[in-house]
DNA sequence: CGGCATAATTATGAATTCAAAACCCACGCG
DNA sequence: CGCGTGGGTTTTGAATTCATAATTATGCCG
């Protein structure tokens, strides 16, 4: 699992990102990249085999820097590999799903309580302008996906620890190989939002203890519906 | 180049599999755990660039393997890697140290109040037997730390959510950047095997909150004392 | 007709080779 | 005397080649 700290740690090239950094981006990274999205995508399934020779052909480069991508895509936990039979695409059991959620409800809480005590006015107006996309959108179920994420993600970056930060992402991207990540099925969307809402009342108010509680409800709610589809209706609503 | 026929090296094997998966196991990854060992031993020093070639041929192997061991240790975060100029051993920041230690501490507590719970009195006895060898080991530095190491990482076993297990697995690995990664200098030492008694006594009760409460406790101590040396107080994290 | 042994094929693991960027150092010009 | 430029060296990144394990196919014998 992948515990890198970030992407751009003091480093100085954080202020010259516009210019040149085009092909400075190492090969193995954007093919790591692209495996990611064909495996989110599904294009390679959960449990199927790589065929890195098929793959390297695809995107036109060698085995060497495929070998390099899967081997990071392994420490992730998006692929497995199987010592002399290749590399396979991860395959989450229902337990997988259910620990990597709790865990995800354990970090994102406890993110929440930093950022109710820590934020700063100018963060938490990021987050309330976040959350009030997220209400225009209840509609449309992708664009709430993706913002539901954004606001996530960007609560993580205001919560400040980068590790915690980059734990969650890499968690984030393996409950994408469920099918049932959606965490907000059909009915659970309106719930999804109203706890949201919440949320963002008790950060506001700066109460530590009622935004963990209250992120740790919202994950809650999303397990069930994660893992009710597999066992039918489960109207204990929180 | 020669290639090795893997004489069964001195290597410490986890009593996991017996049988014949000796060879078995990927060159890439005996070479990752010897950077590891060569990483916590300090022969490779934080922030020092890593010479690939040099280390391969101390190794004896070609760079591919070294390569990758390389790029696996990046995604654990023990090294970080700049594009076109190599990979370096990470530096742990003072920050860095606390914002870890916070996630351990967080993740921790919650296993330890799982094993409250649910564990098993086969396990909970083998917890108790992990502490008493403990007990017995307050006046040798290295037994105990290799023994409390082991304490915390079979509790965590235990917990049975083997995301959680890796990824504190691999924040503990990246605390062994720090001098003072241990968490229990000269005078901790015995404040520390209290705490663990403590602790003991509440998974006995099946107490989890308190257990909570007190691992939580003993990661907060630890994090005084590794700090300490460096910076002066408050490690409110960012 | 079916099961097992063995040969042919395929895929992985690792070494080697090749290309290009970064680095170093000396030289020359302002 | 300082600084920029050029060439040579080192080092990284990637392709290719080679070796061996695994898989599949074939054929022989029961």
């Amino acid at each position: 699992m992948a515990r890198r700290p970030v992407p751009a740690p003091p480093d100085t090239y954080r202020a010259e990102a516009p210019p040149a950094p085009l092909s400075a981006r190492p090969l193995y990274e954007q093919v790591a990249e692209r495996l990611r999205q064909q495996i989110f995508a599904r294009a390679l399934e959960p449990g199927h085999w790589i065929d890195e020779l098929k793959l390297a052909a695809d995107f036109g480069i060698s085995r060497t820097p495929m070998r390099e991508a899967l081997k990071v895509l392994a420490v992730e936990g998006l692929v497995t590999m199987k010592p002399r039979r290749g590399a396979y695409v991860t395959e989450m059991s229902a337990d997988d799903v259910a620990q990597v959620y709790h865990l995800l409800a354990l970090l994102e809480s406890d993110a929440a309580a930093e950022v109710a005590t820590h934020a700063s006015d100018a963060q938490r107006a990021e987050l309330v302008a976040l959350h009030e996309r997220l209400e225009k959108q209840v509609r449309q179920r992708a664009a709430f996906f993706a913002t539901n994420e954004l606001f996530h993600l960007r609560l993580l970056d205001i919560a400040g620890n980068r590790w915690r930060a980059q734990i969650v992402a890499d968690l984030r991207k393996v409950m994408k190989l469920n099918r049932h990540h959606s965490l907000l099925t059909r009915g659970r969307l309106a719930d999804s939002l109203a706890e949201h809402r919440a949320l963002m009342q008790c950060i506001n108010k700066r109460d530590a203890k009622a935004a963990r509680r209250l992120m740790s409800a919202h994950f809650g709610g999303g397990l069930a519906a994660a893992i009710a589809p597999a066992v039918a209706s489960t109207p204990t609503s929180r």
